[in-house]
RNA sequence: GGUGAUGUAGCUCAGUCGGUUAGAGCGAUGGAUUCAUAACCCAUAGGUCGGUGGUUCAAUUCCACCCAUCACCA
């Protein structure tokens, strides 16, 4: 039975460059979508990029061009690289188009008749100069906690305290340097915490299959217990000047970039409708028996789980069949980084040279249906990729088509089709395609690579090279080279949704036409025509591979542009959060300063209470008295250690300038000193004390 | 602090619904071979399956706690 499928893969945000982070995903949704397109399905692989929002806005005023000419450009760039990794999509789009537009007005009418829209005053911080209202990642100020200057709206990367933006001291707008003022201005929200959605997500997040296992828990934790209601309402609303979709009848009201990004998916298939004469309705309507798939980051499950369902089902359409997740990438087993080169982009992979099929080979070799993070093993990738793809696979064309070519004119004989190796593929083809079916690409590499070594051996064991110098043993030479080559043609297919230009170039080869997945139940006819061997593949150098890095390496001072995984309007702090932490990690190097010793505000404090926490396992609650500065609430996590009666009384130190940090139990406003053996050798926790003498609030250096 | 996940050979990962000697590929070492992009083939060495306790005749596999890493939440 064919299958009515459509794919897609998240919409890159475009204001930045495609990395291999961003490829995990593109790369997975990929070799799934040629995977079901062999099988014969018809099967669609549709996206965009995500256009709207106040950072492309931005951008393109600090460009000086249009926003318009700005995703223009940026879309061009994405295309290129999503070539360049042989990323097949139907068609890639943008959500700055008229379908989109069509589309989210069309969902928000129906959300609005279904009464599921709300209109409600919030208060937020407005820029006078710039004349608008402002994100919280674009105010920046003095951090409530330590003062730390330069600080987002949101929370200190000094510190790490969390706060709201109207807490910031001495506020300026990022964008114009003024003074942010709190101004009213009415927005609208999607009530995702009415009861009909509730209850339509409750079944829908749990239903068999829609979501992997661990994405299905952590949606069960945002839901919470049939008893209560943890959804809160979602503004989908932005004011003007904001680069998007203005709301029907609400003027200087724009959608927010998170509610027309989904619908992108919508915009881009309805677009590619219109070029192959294709029924929209078929695969939207709500009793569509076509198969709707999300391929996403498991940074975006919220929007796709949540907001993104229950839009549709209160909207009238149908809802995903699936939403596949997957984890982060990391490089060497540490997150990318700028400073490391491990920030690798699309482009740069490219211009170096590298073959684009060995990440594909790579990233296959490591992939599972799961949300787990995947790692980028540098010196493992290159080991893999030479010894799987060049030492196992090709080689087996590479080491017979030179017999058939000198000697039998490059005909083949009669293939043995009860050969072992044989034999052992036809078994293996069923679970093979389940494991791509299920995306687990990384047991179905492992499958085939167990596979190529019984080709090899059998290739070993029938010796060729002796045949071809024994006069009179030439049906033999050339039984042993067509059976070869007809395994070479099994792998062939069974790799060609991970390798699709080295599928091209091994049917040139083999002379046949393209590859499906059914041609695995087949051999090659005797007298069969072979063309001329080239090497399809060089391995990967080392030296390559460092050049890379060394191209992707920038100095301390450059600007970040987009952090790892990210997507719309979370980029931004993200990015800066990734840059400082990679400052700390390489600037600081072994020793730190006197200064920066001296930043940290060590204080003698006399417990003055000690109780312990109901509900905590470690915690006890102390009140520190710290002399001229007052006292202090701090939940230690020495619970195991110390009877609170028994600290009462007693002096510690503290580290007075800690950032306060709301716990579930209230605010711990600092941390007191103890020692403990980190490797768990030695068990127990101590707590320090000073020498007779001193007296609460004293300073520790 | 809570929740979820992960922790198995030098590296990357399987696996065990509890049961005789824990697997693969790569890497290492030794051998064989020379058709092939110094590829391939054979063999060997390497793990008290993160730690501690418990349940059991038996635990790497179940349970509890702890440690480390990651994510989300607060």
């Amino acid at each position: 039975m064919t299958r009515k499928i459509l794919v897609t893969s998240a919409l890159p945000y475009a204001n930045g460059a495609i990395h291999l982070g961003h490829l995990v995903e593109y790369i997975q949704t990929d070799i799934w979508v040629r995977f079901q397109k062999m099988r014969g399905h018809q099967c669609w692989y549709v996206c965009a990029d995500d256009t709207h929002g106040t950072p492309i806005m931005l951008r393109a005023e600090k460009e000086g061009i249009t926003p318009e000419a700005l995703i223009g450009r940026v879309h061009d760039e994405h295309r290129r690289d999503f070539a360049g990794f042989h990323v097949g999509f139907d068609n890639y789009y943008t959500t700055h188009s008229p379908e989109t537009q069509a589309c989210a007005n069309e969902i928000y009418a129906r959300l609005q008749a279904a009464g599921l829209i709300e209109t409600r005053i919030i208060e937020q911080y407005y820029d006078p100069l710039k004349q608008m209202f402002l994100p919280d990642r674009f105010i920046k100020g003095e951090c409530p906690k330590c003062g730390a200057h330069d600080q987002y709206g949101d929370n200190c990367e000094s510190c790490g305290a969390a706060y709201t933006a109207n807490e910031l001291k001495n506020p300026y707008s990022a964008v114009s340097g003024a003074r942010p003022e709190l101004r009213q201005s009415e927005h609208f929200f999607f009530r995702l915490s009415d009861p009909r959605c509730q209850s339509f997500l409750r079944r829908w997040t749990q239903a068999e299959g829609r979501l992997q296992h661990e994405a299905a828990n952590k949606l069960q934790e945002w839901l919470g217990n049939a008893d209560e209601n943890l959804l809160t309402d979602w503004d989908i609303s932005r004011d003007a000047p904001y680069f998007g979709f203005e709301i029907p009848g609400a003027p200087g009201k724009y959608f927010y970039v998170w509610l027309d990004a989904p619908i992108g998916y919508m915009g881009a298939f309805r677009n590619l409708c219109a070029k192959e004469g294709l029924d929209f309705d078929e695969y939207w309507q709500p009793q569509s028996g076509a198969e709707l798939y999300h391929f996403i980051g498991k940074d975006i499950l919220y929007f796709h789980a949540l907001f993104w369902p229950a839009e549709l089902e209160h909207a009238g359409y149908r809802t995903p069949t699936k939403v596949f997740a997957h984890g982060f990438l990391t490089v060497d087993g540490a997150k990318m980084s700028k400073s490391r080169g491990t920030f690798i982009t699309a482009a740069s992979y490219l211009a170096q040279g590298l073959d684009p099929e060995w990440l594909r080979y790579y990233y296959a070799a490591k992939l599972a249906g799961s949300m787990e993070d995947i790692d980028l093993n540098l010196d493992d990738f290159i080991a893999r990729v030479n010894s799987d793809l060049v030492g196992k696979f090709v080689n087996i064309a590479s080491r017979s088509a030179g017999f058939i070519a000198r000697n039998f004119a490059g005909r083949l004989c009669t293939c043995d089709e009860s050969l072992p190796a044989i034999q052992a593929i036809r078994d293996r083809r069923a679970a093979i395609a389940d494991h791509y079916e299920a995306r687990e690409f990384s047991k179905a590499i492992r499958e085939i690579m167990a596979l190529t070594d019984l080709a090899n051996q059998y290739v070993d064991s029938v010796k060729p090279w002796e045949l071809a110098r024994h006069p009179g043993r030439e049906s033999e030479l050339q039984a042993a080279c067509s059976n070869a080559l007809n395994l070479f043609r099994l792998f062939v297919i069974l790799l060609k949704p991970v390798l699709p230009a080295l599928g091209a170039k091994a049917e040139a080869f083999l002379n046949v036409a393209p590859l499906v997945w059914d041609d695995g139940a087949t051999v090659l006819a005797a007298g069969h025509a072979i063309n001329v061997y080239h090497h399809m593949l060089t391995r990967v150098d080392k030296k390559q591979v460092d050049a890379l890095l060394a191209a992707n390496r920038e100095s301390l001072e450059a600007t970040p542009q987009a952090a790892p995984q990210k997507h719309a309007e979370h980029q931004e702090k993200a990015a800066a959060i990734a840059s400082a932490q990679a400052a700390v990690a390489t600037a600081a190097g072994p020793h730190i300063s006197i200064e920066d010793f001296m930043r940290v505000d060590l204080r003698i404090a006399r417990i003055s209470e000690a109780t312990r926490v109901e509900g905590a396992d470690k915690l006890v609650r102390l009140l520190l008295d710290i002399g001229s500065l007052g006292t202090r609430q701090v939940f230690a996590g020495i619970k195991a250690a110390y009877d609170p009666a028994a600290l009462v009384g007693r002096l510690t130190v503290m580290v007075a300038n800690l950032a306060p940090r709301k716990m579930k139990f209230g605010m711990s406003e600092g941390m007191i000193l103890a020692a403990a053996d980190s490797d768990g050798q030695t068990p127990g926790i101590f707590l320090l004390s000073p020498d007779a003498g001193a007296q609460p609030g004293m300073r520790v250096k």
